[in-house]
DNA sequence: ATGCCTTTGTGAACGCGTGCACAAAGATGG
DNA sequence: CCATCTTTGTGCACGCGTTCACAAAGGCAT
C-alpha cells in the first residue's frame, strides 16, 4: 500500500504518535534480542510481553507504521527490526557530542548502548583546560574553545549536555548556534531554546523523587492499614494545619549550600 | 501490601494525578532557587516560566495539593517548598543503595542531586569480588553476596540497578526479596515485578533514539522544502517497497554481537 | 469603606492515548 | 476447495491530562 496514509490528522506532525516513537525503541530492543535468537516470526503478544506493554497496544502502534504482520501467523522479526530501525533513522550513523565530562560524561562516553545504535561519539568537550588532551573512553577530551569547529566538521545535530547546572543554558546555545538541532541534556536545569530544537531531559535525581513519593505513599497506607479501622482510616496526605514556623524551619534546613548544582560534576 | 489493587498504574489514592507528581520536583527545583535569591512570593506566571510548564497546568497541579497561594499576591515561597517537599516525602531520609558500580553507577554515587534531596547512599554493591573494599565516592564496595544483610539492616526500600542487562533481572528479584519496593533502573531491560513494586526506568539509549526519529523528520522536512515542490513534496517517509532482501541484509548488519549490553558495565 | 487591580482556583471543553472487542485476512488441515 | 483456527488491524468508547476562560478572593489606594 505504500502511500496508503487517507487521513491526515489534522496536525501536519506526520501521524506517528509521540507516544507510539518513545515506545519504537523498546520494540526494536525486543526484536533485536528475539533476532539474535534467530526467531524468524513473532506475534503481538509474544513480542508485547517481551516488550512489557499491552498487545492491543503494540499492535496499534505497528499500525501506525503500516502493515507489516501477517494474521494468523504474527510478525517477521527481520523485516520489522529493519522497518522500525528505518522509522527511527537508525540506517543512519549519527554523530554526537558529549559536553560535560566529568563522571557522568565518561559513564556516556562508555556506553556501549551507543555505538550499537548507530550513534557515534563524535568527540568529548569539557572546559577545564585539565582535561584537554587526557584520553576518555580512548577518545581525547576537546577544549570547549573548539566546540563550533568540532560541530560543524563532524557535521554533529546532536549533543548531549552533562555539564553542571550552571553552564548548561549557555552550553546549549552555543550548540545550537553551531548547528545542533537535538539535545539530550543530564543537566538539573531547564533548557530554553529556539523553536525546531528538540531536548530531552534526564533527570536522576527527579525520577528519585517520584519513587519516594510513592513509597511514602506505601508507608502511609501500610500503617494505616496497621493501625486498623481507626476512626478515618485514609487520614488525607492533605495537610493538617502545619505553623508557618514550622514551615520556615523546615524549608530553612533545607536550604543547602549545593542548591542544585551538579550531577556529576566534570571539573 | 495493604489493599494491594491488582493493576493500577498510579494514583490509586486519593487524589494528585501522576502527572503532576511528576512535575513537583521541577516546581520544587524552582522554588529552592527563588528560596536562596530570598525570594519573599511568586506569581503562578513566574514559577512557571522557572520550571518551563503552563501557568494554569501549575495552578491545577497546586490546586491538588491544597490551596496554597495567596490570591492578587501569589505563592509564598518558603511554605510552598515545604509543602511539595512534605507531599513528595523529602522531608524524611531515604537510604538507597545502588547496585553495580561501573562507569554509571560510580557517577550516581558521586552525583550531588541525591544527598541534598533527602536521598542517602546507604551503600554501593557490585558482583565483581575485585571492586570488594574498593573506594568509591568516599565510601567501600561491597560485594552482592552481603546485599540482603545490607537492605534490612539499613531499612532501605529505594534500590537503583546500573547493572549489565543480563544481571538486572535477577538484581532486582534479589532486591525485593530483602525488601525493596522501588528500584530506579537503568539497565536497557524491561524488569517484571510484582504488584506494589514501582520501578522507574531511565534508558539512555532510548532518548537518544526519540531524538534521531525528530533530527531525521527534520532532515526529511528540511531536504523536501530544499528541493522545492517536486510533484508531491510530502514524499512521505511512508515506506517505499522496500525488497525483502535488503531489509534482510540491513537487519544482519545491525545484528551486532554486543546486542543490547549494556551500559556502562561495571566488571 | 469602596472600588479597582491582580492573581488564584476551578468548571468545562477538548484532544490524546489506551484498551476492548470484533471483523477481516490469511494459514492450515481435511 | 472448503471449513476452521489463529492473529492482525482497527472502530469505538472511555478516561486522563491539558488548556481556556472566568468568577471569586484578597490587597491596596483613595
Amino acid at each position: 500500500m505504500a502511500t496508503g496514509r487517507t487521513h491526515r490528522p489534522a496536525t501536519r506532525s506526520r501521524g506517528i504518535p509521540e507516544a507510539t516513537v518513545a515506545r519504537l525503541p523498546l520494540y526494536l530492543r525486543a526484536l533485536t534480542a528475539l533476532s539474535e535468537r534467530s526467531v524468524p516470526t513473532v506475534s503481538s503478544e509474544e513480542l508485547a510481553a517481551a516488550a512489557g506493554v499491552n498487545s492491543a497496544k503494540l499492535r496499534k502502534d505497528f499500525s501506525y507504521l503500516g502493515s507489516y504482520g501477517t494474521r494468523g501467523v504474527g510478525y517477521d522479526v527481520e523485516y520489522l527490526v529493519y522497518q522500525i530501525s528505518r522509522e527511527l533513522g537508525l540506517t543512519q550513523d549519527w554523530p554526537v557530542v558529549i559536553v560535560g565530562i566529568g563522571n557522568l560524561g565518561a559513564a556516556l562516553a562508555n556506553y556501549g548502548g551507543f555505538a550499537s545504535r548507530g550513534f557515534r561519539v563524535a568527540a568529548l568537550i569539557d572546559a577545564d583546560p585539565a582535561m584537554k588532551g587526557k584520553p576518555v573512553a580512548g577518545m581525547p577530551v576537546q577544549h570547549t574553545d573548539d566546540l563550533e569547529k568540532i560541530i560543524s566538521e563532524n557535521g554533529v545535530h546532536i549533543g548531549v549536555i552533562a555539564t553542571p547546572a550552571g553552564a548548561a543554558q549557555q552550553v546549549s546555545e552555543r550548540l545550537i548556534a553551531a548547528g545542533v538541532t537535538s539535545i539530550l541534556n543530564f543537566a538539573p536545569t531547564v533548557l530554553s531554546v529556539p523553536d525546531g530544537v528538540d531536548v530531552r531531559k534526564v533527570d536522576l535525581s527527579i525520577e528519585l523523587q517520584i519513587l519516594a513519593f510513592h513509597e511514602q505513599r506505601k508507608a502511609g497506607e501500610e500503617a494505616a492499614a496497621v493501625a486498623g479501622a481507626a476512626g478515618d482510616a485514609v487520614t488525607p496526605p492533605s495537610l493538617r494545619a502545619d505553623t508557618a514556623a514550622a514551615a520556615a524551619a523546615a524549608a530553612a534546613s533545607r536550604k543547602g549550600p549545593d542548591g542544585d548544582v551538579p550531577a556529576v560534576m566534570p571539573a
